[in-house]
DNA sequence: AACTAAACGCAACTCAAATTGCGTTAGTAT
DNA sequence: ATACTAACGCAATTTGAGTTGCGTTTAGTT
């Protein structure tokens, strides 16, 4: 006997359909922004039956939050330079280029509306990530974690939902120089 | 002849459905989220037809942002003490005060799923406030506008949005304090 | 007190989203 | 190779949001 069998069949047409979907979600939503998304919408764009959708998803809300999942992966490495401050910058610049992005934009956006109750995703990783490189550097850090989000991450998300024009290649740069002004 | 005359009538009926459906959005808003709501929802629990709703307001998005409007006065007295700092310091407790309303939460989460595009009024009445009340102590001012929305706005914004329970009545005092560290 | 018109309520209707039953396809296991 | 079954496609149906026509109510006017 071999491993245990799992309820999902990976490899083939499966796969197909939560890969077209995937990209027609994105497209989607960049487009006309995630509010005026349907899934039979999604469904004529990715070429599948829109029963297909409703039967793996249920719904479009669990839908597009399922396929945000699969941004910024989790597991990518953190930056580690040897010095924390160009860690924080490097790591900073990352999140920028991600959300500079306008359908992960629009995810963000979309995922701030069903926020609140439970703690999302992004900031539970964020805030985790923040922590794993101050806690490098030990009790010597000029820094907190709760400093990295409240000065750092957090400029950059409200700029993103709320301000996103004014997002350029020097804004994590400058952030990080003002969070540690001072220190 | 009389004064011009309006074209609403105000007292009366009308005033009262307006009022009922006000408390039934902003109820409704924070029960279940700005995205689950619908004008029927509302009407019903207003103890109003939709058919009414429908003509007033035309659709659920004018609805509810016109009726967010009536929320944190554009023409309220901003703080004038003396000290800019002490000025921001009130000004953020006022901020952090208002949106630990949890209605008023809910529709800022709301609101920032259709944000992006254009500026929104809280973003842009922010803004404005910060500019004025630096522009007071003129050249001298150790921080910029900018530097108000980046580190005092956003990191209260986030927290509404993202992490409402970590909200509490020193919050705007710290962030202040921030801010205004070494300079 | 009678008149006017804006706003409301009611009921019928439209249309797209969502659901369901059933036959078919295709990946996996023996 | 054959059997098994999860996932898909198709078509019919249901549900509910949004619209429209029309009669009624009521605040404001004369």
């Amino acid at each position: 006997m071999s491993t245990n069998t799992v309820q999902k069949r990976p490899g083939g047409r499966s796969a197909a359909v939560l890969n077209s979907v995937k990209i027609a979600v994105e497209e989607l939503v960049q487009e006309k922004g995630r509010e005026r998304v349907t899934i039979p919408m999604v469904a004529e764009r990715a070429g599948v039956n829109p029963t297909s959708v409703y039967r793996r998803w249920g719904d479009l809300q669990t839908m597009i939050n399922d396929i945000a999942t699969y941004r910024l992966d989790p597991t990518r490495p953190i930056p580690e330079t040897g010095s924390l401050k160009a860690d924080l910058t490097a790591w900073a610049r990352e999140i920028v280029a991600h959300y500079r992005n306008p359908t992960n934009a629009a995810l963000l956006r979309g995922g701030a509306a069903s926020a609140g109750e439970t703690e999302s995703d992004c900031t539970r990783n964020r805030r985790a990530e923040a922590g794993m490189m101050v806690e490098r550097y030990g009790a010597t850090s000029p820094v907190t974690p709760d400093e990295v989000l409240d000065h750092l991450v957090a400029p950059i998300i409200y700029r993103v939902i709320f301000l996103p024009w004014t997002l350029d290649d020097g804004t994590a740069d400058s952030l990080v120089e003002r969070l540690f002004a001072g220190r």
